[in-house]
DNA sequence: CTGTTAGCGCTTTCAT
DNA sequence: ATGAAAGCGCTAACAG
């Protein structure tokens, strides 16, 4: 039924060694004999079973990669640096969705783990004790990407989120709004919705503003949720000056929200977040956000991972890339 | 090292075969004896190596998925649906972006193929002699998702994109609209972008309109190529008063080129589509588009994979489900 | 440069 | 209900 590589060393009358040379390129193979196998295979269909390989070998030259959410534009980019890296260095990618669900991304790492990828890439979401338990029963690397454990015992790749919050916030601040809300995400991630909030905070603080809880609404990073926070903060006594949304999602909620009710934006209120997805630049007005430069962050630790593949030293296991705000038409002067 | 099969059985004083009973559910095992495995196996530690079982069994209870764009909106909602009935059937997925690329989509087949699959699902884009011709080569089952084949040869599961076309256009003629501008796809695309085209020029014909080629721009899917079009329509002596873009992506950059020229939709040109992507109600006006029921196509392509790799009988290899005019706010009656 | 020979860790008859 | 043993298709010493 299948051709194996004996029926390959039959045909071609040499041994099967040889063959399984010719197939992984070993340079020991005399020109003429390659060319007997290579004809061998052709005309036998031949096509290598890369389980077989993987059990004989150890290696399956595939990485696994857990994303929490395939449909959200975010982890989307990311998987794209990773791709194009991993391609780069010959490594194929299982991607497995979770859902966003921690049961489901614990099981998803054991799976992974089961079928003996070379190492595994654990994107987005809050990385607790039970990720890393499953983690640790693993044999071989792994990275986060777009999110950091606490402890940082574990290799990451990720911008610095409070950095790049309080960078946003400050850029409000420095067109003189003084009553500055923020569309939150969870306060429980410590690694992104915690971080972001908590650079809003520092800002505001070192402006000498006062942080009040009736201007921090918790989304869920969803438009949805951007518009109904939005729509809150329109309804407040002494509405904000401007929103400071956790990620560009929320941001656009906000500013439809904003325009359904009859204002404008940036004139009556300016909106401004971190992230800088696609979209960022396909709303009107054009969203003004801090770059999260997406890509990167899962070339980096793709790379990164193929060095603790190869278990060459790495210098700095915990990597934290540049953000850059990116000016556009969601933000006006006070 | 690693512990295996081998070493559960010696410290639960059972054979191998035994353990491998237990580890899959196989009835045949006094609970005692499955007890004291099971036990083995929690302070062990142990994890069955599923390529080892891959190789023995000549099952991965895995399906490939290759996908044409990871970051397109359409195919990750698609790839949501496959993933949801494949987690119910138990099968893991593989998923393998292949950059829209013909040669690297060809690749991904192959790679798939060698880390034996139980099935595969090939999403999107045009299918050529090329890929016809892979998936010959293998012995597992196929399954074209949001696409089919020419020949109608391979099972497959997609809708009617002729006539989704046709029905946009019908709904412009049904408002009066007489000079009807079409963003299309590119036309060497059978199943889905000549398709489209092919429904456009169906509608004007029926309705005894001519078909202009003035009013007809080849896109690439993205925004800024709606846009581009929209700005070409725009500088017509005389433009047309409605746009069906052959997806929700130009559509929309059809509507901001058309804002960002100072005039509105839809009062002054209204702009239809097919899809129904999110964003299509996140932009302002929500965009009027016919909606194509991508989890479904997803979840369908793949409760018909399960049943060929079962080789369970199915009555229609060839799925057309249906699509829907989803009403929003950017066409208004001439 | 090429062949021989052990496994890799598991499933699966076939006995018992 | 359990065990023994033969592979699954390939790689990797080792020998020559």
């Amino acid at each position: 039924m299948t051709v194996t590589i004996y029926d390959v060393a039959r045909e071609a009358g040499v041994s099967m060694a040889t063959v399984s040379r010719v197939v992984n390129n070993n340079p020991n193979v005399k020109p003429q004999t390659r060319k007997k196998v290579f004809e061998a295979i052709e005309r036998l269909g031949y096509r290598p079973n890369a389980v077989a390989r993987g059990l004989a070998s150890k290696k399956t030259t595939t990485v696994g990669v857990v994303i929490p959410d395939i449909s959200n534009a975010i982890f989307a980019e990311v998987a794209r640096g990773i791709e194009d890296i991993a391609n780069m260095y010959h490594y194929n990618i299982i991607l497995c969705n979770a859902d966003k669900r921690k049961d489901k991304e614990i099981r998803v790492i054991n799976t992974l783990l089961e079928k003996q990828v070379d190492g595994l890439l654990f994107m987005g979401g809050a990385v607790t004790d039970e990720h890393i338990q499953a983690f640790n029963t693993s044999n071989v690397p792994i990275v986060l990407c777009a999110t950091t454990d606490e402890k940082g015992t574990i290799p990451s790749v990720d911008i610095d989120h409070e950095a790049a919050a309080y960078d946003a916030v400050k850029q409000l601040l420095s067109e003189g709004h003084r009553r500055i809300a923020m569309i939150s995400g969870t306060l429980q991630d410590p690694a992104n919705g915690y971080a972001r909030y908590q650079g809003y905070k520092r800002a505001l603080e070192q402006a000498g503003l006062p942080v009040d809880d009736e201007l921090v609404r918790i989304g869920n990073y969803k438009y949805e949720s951007g518009m109904e926070a939005a729509q809150y903060f329109l309804g407040l006594s002494e509405r904000p000056s401007a929103i400071f949304a956790a990620n560009d999602e929320m941001a656009i909620g906000a500013i439809h929200a904003v325009q359904d009710a009859g204002l404008k934006v940036p004139a009556d209120i300016s909106v401004i977040s971190v992230d800088n997805i696609r979209m960022a630049s396909m709303v009107r007005p054009q969203l003004t956000t801090v770059a999260q430069p997406m890509y990167d962050i899962g070339a980096v630790a793709m790379r990164l991972l193929t060095k603790l593949m190869k278990k060459e030293a790495v210098e700095n296991a915990k990597v934290v890339l540049p953000h850059e705000l990116i000016v556009r038409q969601s933000v006006a002067s006070v």
